[in-house]
DNA sequence: TAAGCTCATGAGCAATTACTCATCATCGGA
DNA sequence: TCCGATGATGAGTAATTGCTCATGAGCTTA
């Protein structure tokens, strides 16, 4: 409880730094602390990340690139964040804008089943949402949680996501990828796991990353797949993926390694809305693939992705 | 537009200071302007109430009532703790608030006279008082410490509060309500009591909890009032009551109980911090008609209670 | 065209914040 | 009990930010 209390003081420090206006010197007096310490308060809430930040100004250069991938490429959803030319993380802004609509998804009142992928993004997005109340909707996972050695996989974000609200969590307790083909069908035909991939199938909202190919492809970092599992994937034309299922330039799904995927399907962008998170130049053809081919509806990325998407072919 | 434009900037220049954190140079070198300008962009994003920042914890919440109730009522002081909605104690939360507000208090080193009340709440806060050397300072007590069977009244704190930190302490060896008017104005003409009496009138802060006035209040709890005298007082008005004053919903005192009330008289809020630890539905009017009444000028309650009291006429 | 005005700009400086380091207390395990 | 690890603290200092002021460009008006 130490920590509880520790953390009170860095959101009070927090509130009268930031949203009072006072300076540490005079949140150290008023809470009786040294003004160092006052400092330490106020990082450590920011480093535990209480404090959001929203700029409240549709920075009409984004909004204009949102528009413009909107009409191209017939999405019903699309959010531009700004870009930061030399920015080190590969999430700032498109975490944010995330966590940001999966908000305004969770606030409705009427339940719904959100089904979330797996993903560096996505899980950035996920830690920035604030907690919320929301017993009436379901959270199911569109993929495995388990690494190849037993462990949970550390991208799945289903449980980061349930640290945070309080909806029914439905996690999948399998590999992303399976060792063969018969052993897919095989943990498909489980009871629970079909039950739970008949509700992602019907889910209203569907968050997924997507993963590129290289040699650190993170199913690679993962163990799910060998650096030659995945050249043998781009030589059958695949350019990206999505929670394990790979896809060509044309967002039709390519090479065997599809055969051994043990997620849930990609839910169809014709009953729910499937939102991509991503951005940057590695996966800037998995992006336009699946985006031209339809295996995703809705686009959160930053400026010079979106700029790079429309000004192809 | 150009005004326009100036926002697109500044909201730009606003999201690279607070979400992706660079600093003024940075940012100025990426916007091609300098750094005053860029310094500049930043505070125009804040002053047009671009930036949002949200503290994510409970305690927000807490600080912006505690903030709306000071503007309401005219507070010098106020703190609110979060709600525990199945919480049993009916002290927790402020007890914690009070401890801190009054170890700050006791932590100065300039001499000062504490002024000390009763009630549950108030022997709650002394209770999570940690042990604190100051020796330098007084402690007074506002009202009796003798029950009508003649033992000391349980709801007396003051040597709850000498049993932990080390300053001089005044208690008044007084029942709170005395049998007649003349038996009161007997009690008070001891040079004794004078002195405790003229010091507590001169106390720098005073501690104090507020009483309902319901047929199970504390005052009848103790022996001093029976039922029918706090019937007797809810018909003259009276809605709460500190340390035995009664007073009405305007805060002026009422009821003929006044009269053989022993305690010292609430202190000027104009000489002396008065701070209230109350909460719960059943002590609202009371709450409600002390900080109207001017009776008090610093409350420490829960969220719940700020919140019905904010929400009043 | 010149005077007067507004407003943007950058220099310089003061205030504020962030970081580093040395010290000290606390705590669990040998 | 002692020891090392861990974490809290305050001093000192570097980095960053906020403010003021003088300058000058651009624009309006006489």
């Amino acid at each position: 409880m130490t920590t509880n209390r520790k953390l009170d003081d860095a959101a009070r420090a927090a509130w009268l730094y930031y949203v009072a206006g006072n300076t540490q010197d005079q949140i150290a007096t008023k809470l009786g602390v040294s003004r160092q310490s006052a400092q330490r308060l106020v990082s450590l809430a920011v480093a535990e990340g209480l404090v959001k930040v929203r700029i409240d100004h549709p920075i009409a250069n984004c909004l204009d690139l949102a528009r413009q991938l909107v009409a191209r490429f017939g999405l019903t959803y699309c959010d531009v964040a700004p870009t930061d030319p030399e920015a080190t993380s590969s999430t700032i802004g498109i975490a944010e804008l995330g966590a940001a609509e999966m908000e305004r998804w969770l606030r409705r009142s009427e339940p719904i089943v959100i089904a979330i992928g797996t993903g560096r993004s996505l899980r950035a997005a996920v830690e920035q949402l604030p907690r919320i109340d929301c017993p009436q909707h379901k959270v199911v996972s569109l993929t495995g949680n388990i690494s190849p050695d037993g462990s949970a996989a550390f991208y799945n974000v289903i449980f980061s996501m349930t640290d945070r609200i309080t909806a029914r969590a439905f996690p999948m307790p399998l590999p992303v990828i399976a060792s063969s083909a018969e052993e897919r069908d095989m943990l498909r035909a489980q009871p629970m796991i079909r039950r739970t991939v008949e509700m992602a199938s019907r889910a209203d909202v569907a968050f997924v990353g997507i993963g590129e190919l290289d040699d650190d492809a993170p199913l690679v970092m993962d163990g799910f797949l060998t650096p030659g599992d995945v050249a043998r994937l781009r030589e059958a034309g695949a350019v990206g993926e999505i929670f394990g299922w790979a896809f060509d330039a044309e967002g039709k799904l390519a090479g065997s390694i599809n055969e051994r995927v043990a997620s849930s399907p990609i839910p169809d962008v014709g009953r729910t809305s499937v939102i991509a998170i991503a951005k940057g130049p590695r996966k800037l053809p998995g992006i336009a693939a699946a985006i031209r081919g339809h295996l995703v509806n809705g686009l959160i990325t930053d400026e010079a992705t979106a700029q790079a998407l429309l000004n192809q072919e």
